[in-house]
DNA sequence: CCTACCGATCGGTAGG
DNA sequence: CCTACCGATCGGTAGG
């Protein structure tokens, strides 16, 4: 059976493992700082072997983006709700956000945020478009917190404020015993809305 | 006459010219992407000659931080003042970040920030204590927003949600005509503190 | 600070 | 997917 759509951006099987040590060394190490033969060495394979899957390293990269990207996207709409009220929105966009960059194992959207630079500007120009459709999610839930008067600066700033705070998290944050990713999302909520909520 | 400290600290004549121009090309391009033939052909030598000034490469990289570390430090402290008010103080903090970590020419910081893991681990922890100096001034400003009620919440988070979405924007800040970095700090002031005060 | 060069490592390929 | 290899480039050095 042909690969479908679905299967190659779900990334299974081998080509899916080299994407997923690749995400790792590359968030360790850097895309320049990770080499192929570590990338192909850290799956069991020789060095030349990568190739007989990707034509280039920077194919690897642009996997490994896009598999960030359509995995965020994937966990960001879901919790996407017209029906919740904008703080509670707002809660659940931090804590998926930062499941989705602090989480151990999700390495994909780390890797962009810090290899931007790495990737050709034809694939920079192809892929600020998913990009962008996760900022307008983003945009979205924080104009409404504007609407609402829980925010009251200029909103788009407040994006940028606000998911810059959080990506930044990706530099400092070491994970302890004991899943914290919840209790750090309620400082963040917290931080950002100020003491009127309460904390789930 | 010999070289003292001052003038080391101070990057002057050859030397100094080096450590600048490889701070624009690990900035540019990250620290394994700058290759030491770039960074001399970059100041008019030959592939081999910066050797003649640094042991290594690494020795470089120690070079740009500790530069962007003395003249932060000394820029910084020149805008406390414990007869300020709270929120003055801290915009004044604001305003000299952003600057160092925005204006043009200033990419000592930026490397420090982004090519921090290309330190050897000995490096790492001589300069963290300079770093942790710089974080001192800061949480000293914030824990005052604290006492006066200005900030609500926990002040150690504040400010690393604060640090850490102005240190992010060396990934999206593009200068425009016209030195916006003044409009840029008031609007992060406005932005961390409300609307309670006035911009300059 | 230049010239000329070193060994090591890099991304990538051909043939099986 | 492995073996064996390629040319290019890397950080770094010796001698002047």
């Amino acid at each position: 059976m042909a690969r479908t759509k679905k299967e190659i951006s779900n990334e299974d099987g081998r080509r899916g493992e080299i994407v997923r040590a690749a995400a790792k060394l590359f968030r360790d190490k850097g895309y320049d700082g990770a080499s192929m033969r570590a990338i192909a060495n850290s799956v069991g394979m020789q060095c030349g072997s990568p190739f007989y899957h990707f034509a280039s390293k920077q194919d690897i990269l642009v996997a490994v983006v896009e598999e960030g990207l359509r995995q965020g996207l994937e966990k960001t709409r879901a919790v996407v709700d017209p029906n919740l009220d904008g703080i509670e929105q707002f809660r659940r966009l931090v804590q998926v956000h930062l499941s989705i960059i602090l989480e151990d194992g999700n390495d994909f959207i780390p890797v962009m945020l810090y290899n931007w630079r790495c990737l050709d500007d034809a694939h920079q120009r192809r892929l600020i478009a998913t990009k962008d459709e996760y900022d307008r999610i983003w945009q979205a839930a924080i104009d409404k917190l504007y609407a609402d008067g829980v925010l009251t600066k200029a909103p788009k700033f407040a994006r940028l404020m606000i998911l810059g705070a959080m990506n930044f998290m990706v530099t400092w944050y070491k994970p302890r015993l004991g899943g914290d990713l919840h209790a750090m999302s309620n400082e963040v909520v917290g931080f950002f809305l100020g003491q009127a909520q309460e904390v789930a």
